[in-house]
RNA sequence: GGACGAUUAGCUCAGUUGGCAGAGCGCUGGCCUCACAUGCCAGAGGUCACUGGUUCGAGUCCAGUAUCGUCCA
């Protein structure tokens, strides 16, 4: 039955383990799912790393969630898809490249677009597969055969159908527009790619003309064609719709006043200029008032000739200058310090610099409505709930999307421009002439941005714009998993673009989760230094251990503040469970399953096949709700804490000692039964080790990753064997509490007379051996049992136990032991009387609360009363 | 300025319909008990941020306050 007959090793080794089984289960094809299966389908997409990227601790997350609901559903017999692949990263990869070009002494420009973008092509075929490899490494059961790139020709092609069909259906056009510009990377970047940095700057007051207005960017000055104030603001009411030539550092400038309610009146002077040219919110201005834009800043960030004699100035140079120059001519009235936000590039950190120029952009309006829809609908449900809001409010005020990136490493946007008659043409295939007057075309210089190819991952990936059995078969895909972070960015375009090419949603559920930071709580970066690396911790620890480390931390809507002290807990959980395993196997000699099925189980594994039903309940629960911190919990507290702690010290005295073979043979069947189905449990959180031990025990079946998932219909909760075998536990932990307040050696055996409760005597007789080899104790059951001297007394399990202490320690510890117990018990009588003498309580609450709350009452001061008399009695004994 | 979230044991955090406050780590005491010292047994430790309200009953629901955090402008 078991494949694996060497000898087991004491200690578990990770390392080893983990090489072993990887390559095993990809070389069966386990991980390949097939479109012709008749099975449910279960599909998730990965959310695609940058190819240029290595594993980090947010890949490693989000990825173990996702595996751990593949694996489970595929051992829960669906048809489980799990698409892996990369994106090609435009920004960032032409940036990785363009570093390395400069090494060498060359830019971009010197090899040519052609031979550049070959370049990254060789570089991503060299470097590229890192990330795959350590995804492998993480245990990811992914269906590599389906591995895909956007810049495949297969979702290239995507890319162009729908950039096509968006231009034909009147959602894409071309404008002139006010764009973030980054000098650096010498790119376009949407809205969401520029990030806020609090930086020092001066407000500037200056004299300007009649008035005088503040301003944190006096170098824009030169692009000036407006002046705004509040309609509302009476102070100015009377320059509104005047033209004024104001006397600056180079000559005299126009501008026209305009009356505009984005203007804050009571900030600064209540008046503000206006350079449509430089600046999101006075382009928008210039447009409502039809002021012209004059551009003083050029794509280099340096001054333009527009800038008269500033010109080729950087232009934070040219600030200070300006500053200078108007200082000399007494243009400035005072200078303070102010602190705001900057936008700066997400890739580089450079200072944005807000700039117009001709762009593509996508109409959001039409396309956002119908994903909204959808959330409202419930067609995608996002958990957790908190984030819907989020959703709703971004794409309710969404803004239009602009996609074109001035980079070289992208899809090339597929338009072309006729250089005889002008006209321009969107088209699916390249064009080699003008298809209106066959003149020469040159194609749009720009790439799309990376997010335009994301965005289409959930079907692009499955084949379209083909109908493919994939397509049919797995989409819309059942969950995506990701981090808040690109709620925006990815997950609410899928959402557009899905239901306006597929007609359909891309995914049912979308879970969200935390971020990882660092135990301080800041978010882990190079730049602080406070990365750990996913790579080295598995090196440490083994992948299992740190997989469900994050598992088990991945509580719903929070981050996560991952400590190197939680992954060694967990390290010890995989020990635990080996060495759990080791116990077992050793004790399987003469263990034949089949005469174990035909004799009757003993309360003890009656007991612990109930409580693997509830755990697998708990985890099933879990795991549809996406509290994957409570199903990694629910198998943590029943395998060490039950399985171990209880059961496995209860087995071995069937095992040693026992009194029948049939015994002996119920405990190897429990045990057995009970770790091979607990393993299988935890095989979606922890793959290797539980392969490992799985191939040693009886088992069906070639390999643990197919074994069905346990399902807690058929092992069914057995409150009796709960309830009795809680009684002797209570027994045992009373004997030990005694033990251990006395600091008594637990090598001593203590004598003890147990007198059961009603109906107990049975019970108690038939487990009695159990008692004695837990607690260490020759145990005596006798109803009519009556306190003998120097004894130590508990209630327990509805029984008292009096424990014989003559000789073995002073007695007055015990005292101090009672009176201990006697205030905990005195406050739960007071606590409870107080609540039933008041009568809302006993009119209003239900019935079966205040019945409950009455037994406990009676119960607490039955005990209090006994424990009361034993010190009584004790004051006696020592008269 | 707007929105959202957090505040529970020394630390990090669970706590799903309101009904006996939990875990892991750390701490204290005792144990090398024939799977495991990456372990076993026992124990200490809480005004559930604050103020009010709803309710027989609030960590949980409502309103407000404080502090911290995130996102957006």
């Amino acid at each position: 039955m078991s494949e694996n007959t060497a000898p087991i090793p004491d200690r578990y080794e990770p390392s080893e383990v983990e090489k072993r089984w990887y390559p095993v289960w990809e070389e069966r094809g386990y991980f390949h799912a097939a479109a012709a299966s008749p099975k449910k389908p279960f599909c998730i997409v990965i959310p695609p790393p940058n190819v240029t990227g290595a594993l980090h601790m947010g890949h490693a997350f989000d990825n173990t969630l996702q595996d751990v609901l593949v694996r489970m559903k595929r051992m829960d017999g669906f048809n489980a898809l799990w698409v892996p692949g990369t994106d090609h990263a435009g920004i960032a990869t032409q940036y990785v490249v363009e570093r390395h070009l400069a090494a060498e002494g060359k830019s971009k420009e010197d090899l040519g677009r052609e031979a550049f973008v070959a370049r990254v092509w060789r570089w991503k075929e060299e470097s590229g597969g890192t990330i795959i490899r350590q995804l492998k490494r993480l245990g990811a059961s992914c269906d590599w055969s389906r591995e895909r790139f956007t810049m495949d020709p297969g979702l290239s092609r995507a890319v162009r159908e729908v950039f096509v069909r968006l231009w034909e259906e009147g959602l894409i056009y071309r404008d002139d527009y006010i764009v973030n510009w980054c000098p650096r990377c010498q790119t376009v970047l949407a809205d969401l790619e520029v990030e806020r940095e609090d930086r020092d700057a001066e407000f500037v007051y200056i004299k300007y003309g009649p008035l005088s207005l503040g301003t944190v960017r006096p170098e824009t000055k030169l692009g000036d064609t407006g002046l705004a104030v509040h309609p509302k603001d009476k102070r100015y009411a009377h320059y509104v719709g005047k033209t004024l030539e104001i006397p600056s550092v180079d000559g005299t400038i126009t501008v026209r006043v305009v009356a505009d309610d984005a203007v804050d009146p009571k900030f600064g002077t209540g008046v503000i200029k206006v350079t449509p040219g430089h600046d999101a919110v006075d382009f928008e201005i210039g447009r409502r008032h039809g002021l012209p834009i004059r551009t003083v800043i050029g794509f280099d960030g340096k001054m333009t000739a527009a800038a008269g004699r500033y010109a080729g100035l950087d232009r934070f140079e040219c600030r200070r200058r300006i500053v200078d120059d108007m200082k000399a001519l007494g243009l400035i009235e005072r200078i303070e310090p102010y602190r705001h936000a900057v936008g700066v590039c997400y890739r580089c950190k450079t200072v944005v610099e807000p700039l117009v120029s001709k762009q593509w952009f996508v109409r959001m309006k039409p396309l956002a409505e119908p994903a909204i829809k959808a959330v409202r609908d419930g067609r995608i449900r996002i958990v957790p709930r908190g984030w819907t809001n989020t959703y709703y409010h971004w794409m309710e005020n969404i803004r239009d999307w602009p996609v074109s990136r001035q980079l070289w490493w992208g899809h090339r946007i597929p338009v072309w421009y006729c250089e005889a008659c002008a006209s321009t043409h969107v088209s699916r295939a390249d064009l080699e002439r003008c298809p209106k007057c066959g003149g020469a075309v040159h194609q749009d210089e720009d790439v799309l941005d990376t997010w335009f190819s994301s965005g289409l991952w959930p079907f692009s990936t499955l084949g379209w714009p083909d109908d493919t059995p994939d397509l049919r078969r797995y989409y819309p895909t059942s969950v995506l998993v990701t981090g808040f972070d690109i709620l925006f960015f990815w997950v609410a375009r899928m959402a557009m673009l899905g239901l306006r090419f597929m007609g359909d949603v891309p995914f049912h559920d979308v879970y969200i989760h935390g971020l990882i930071r660092d135990p301080e709580g800041q978010k882990m970066s190079k730049s602080k230094g406070n990365v750990i690396d996913p790579l080295l911790v598995m090196d440490r620890y083994g992948t299992d251990a740190f997989r469900f480390t994050l598992v088990a931390l991945a509580a719903q809507g929070r981050d996560i503040r991952l400590a190197e002290e939680r992954i060694e807990g967990y390290r010890n959980f995989a020990n635990k469970l080996w060495n759990a395993a080791r116990l077992v196997l050793s004790n399987l000699d003469g263990y034949d399953a089949g005469r174990a099925k035909k004799t009757e189980a003993g309360l003890a594994e009656r007991w612990i096949r109930s409580r693997l039903a509830v755990t697998i309940g708990a985890v099933r629960t879990g795991l549809r709700g996406y509290r994957f911190n409570e199903a990694a919990s629910a198998i943590y507290q029943f395998l060490w804490h039950e399985y171990c702690d209880w059961y496995l010290e209860i087995a071995k005295l069937a095992l040693y000692r026992a009194e029948s073979p049939a015994q002996r043979l119920q405990a190897q069947h429990a045990l057995v039964e009970v770790l091979e189905t607990t393993l299988r449990l935890l095989h979606p959180f922890m793959p290797f080790i539980t392969e490992e031990i799985w191939q040693r025990l009886p088992h069906r079946g070639d390999s643990i990753m197919v074994a069905p998932y346990p399902k807690a219909g058929r092992r069914r909760r057995d409150p009796d064997a709960e309830r009795a075998m809680g009684a002797v536990m209570d027994v045992v932990a009373a004997v030990r509490a005694i033990r251990g307040e006395m600091r008594i050696s637990p090598a001593q055996v203590l004598a003890a007379i147990l007198r059961p409760g009603r109906d107990a005597d049975a019970l108690f007789r038939g487990h009695a051996a159990l008692v004695e080899s837990l607690a260490r104790v020759r145990l005596t059951v006798d109803p009519r049992a009556t306190r003998p001297r120097n004894s130590a007394l508990a209630v327990a399990g509805g029984a008292e136990l009096y424990v014989d202490l003559a000789g073995i320690v002073d007695l007055a510890s015990e005292r101090q032991r009672l009176e201990k117990e006697i205030k905990k018990a005195g406050e739960t009588v007071n606590f409870l009387q107080a609540k039933l003498a008041r009568p809302e309580f006993v009119e209003r609450a239900p019935a079966e609360v205040v019945e409950r709350e009455r037994t406990r009452l009676a119960e607490q001061e039955a005990l209090r009363a006994k424990l009361t008399a034993s010190l009584g009695w004790l004051d006696e004994g020592r008269r």
